[in-house]
DNA sequence: ACCGGAACGT
DNA sequence: ACGTTCCGGT
């Protein structure tokens, strides 16, 4: 069963510097297959993303509408290029469209309705799972980041979009890097990831979002 | 096109 | 856990 492309690895993490889309800010974690917490193999969201990062593929998929929002202009050629990153020569549309739907539950994506190939990040989702957002959050106490009184903690929203371009820009810009010192209680500081004891009051205490939680020490859905 | 169940594979 | 494949239904 071996396939002949190219494995993930070869595929060049573009040395990105701090680049992002007109308006859209991205995280370093959303280009690495391996910063994925609980996934080794590339993430259909992360590729998703990488495409959407990339101007020559503007034509394929772009970012369009609302906030977190795009739309696949080519649905074979988006399934194609999926189905050569996983060595899924059958890969086509509606397989991909399923995949992207399984997003719903864990509220990764979900669908703009009446928008044909138009889907739509939960970024703040995303972030909380993925990114050490939250010292930040923590930090600037001021802040009403995130802590609004959206769908968190008060139940599965349709959608929560708390987090606009220009606050998620300001947070992955901040150089926060070496201060010593400044480290977030929300974090231990040898695995540098997100504690679970620690009381998350818009994470909507885990109810219907899965019960196992602590995983490998990382936050998941 | 879009949905979601179900079985299956890794 | 993260899809992939197949499917009947809207």
């Amino acid at each position: 069963m071996d396939c002949s492309c190219v494995s993930d690895l070869l595929f060049a993490p573009p040395a990105l510097p701090a680049l992002w889309t007109p308006g859209f800010a991205f995280p370093d974690w959303a280009y690495k297959p391996e910063s994925s917490p609980g996934s080794r193999q590339i993430q259909l969201w992360h590729f998703i993303l990488e495409l959407l990062q990339k101007e020559e593929y503007q034509g394929v998929i772009a970012w369009q509408g609302d906030y977190g929002e795009f739309v696949i202009k080519d649905p074979d050629e988006v399934a194609r290029l999926w189905g050569i990153r996983k060595c899924k020569p059958h890969m086509n549309y509606d397989k991909l469209s399923r995949a992207l739907r399984y997003y719903y539950n864990k509220r990764i994506l979900h669908k703009t309705k009446g928008k044909r190939f138009t889907y739509k990040f939960n970024f703040s989702k995303v972030v909380l799972v993925n990114y050490p957002l939250l010292d930040v959050a923590a930090a600037t106490t001021g802040s009403p980041l995130l802590l609004s009184p959206g769908p968190f903690g008060g139940g599965p929203g349709p959608d929560a979009p708390p987090l606009t371009p220009e606050t998620l820009q300001t947070l992955f810009s901040a150089p926060r890097l070496g201060e010593p010192g400044a480290r977030a209680p929300l974090f231990t500081p040898e695995t540098d990831k997100l504690r679970l004891d620690s009381p998350f009051p818009f994470l909507g205490s885990g109810k219907g979002l899965g019960p196992r939680g602590a995983g490998r020490g990382m936050l998941q859905l």
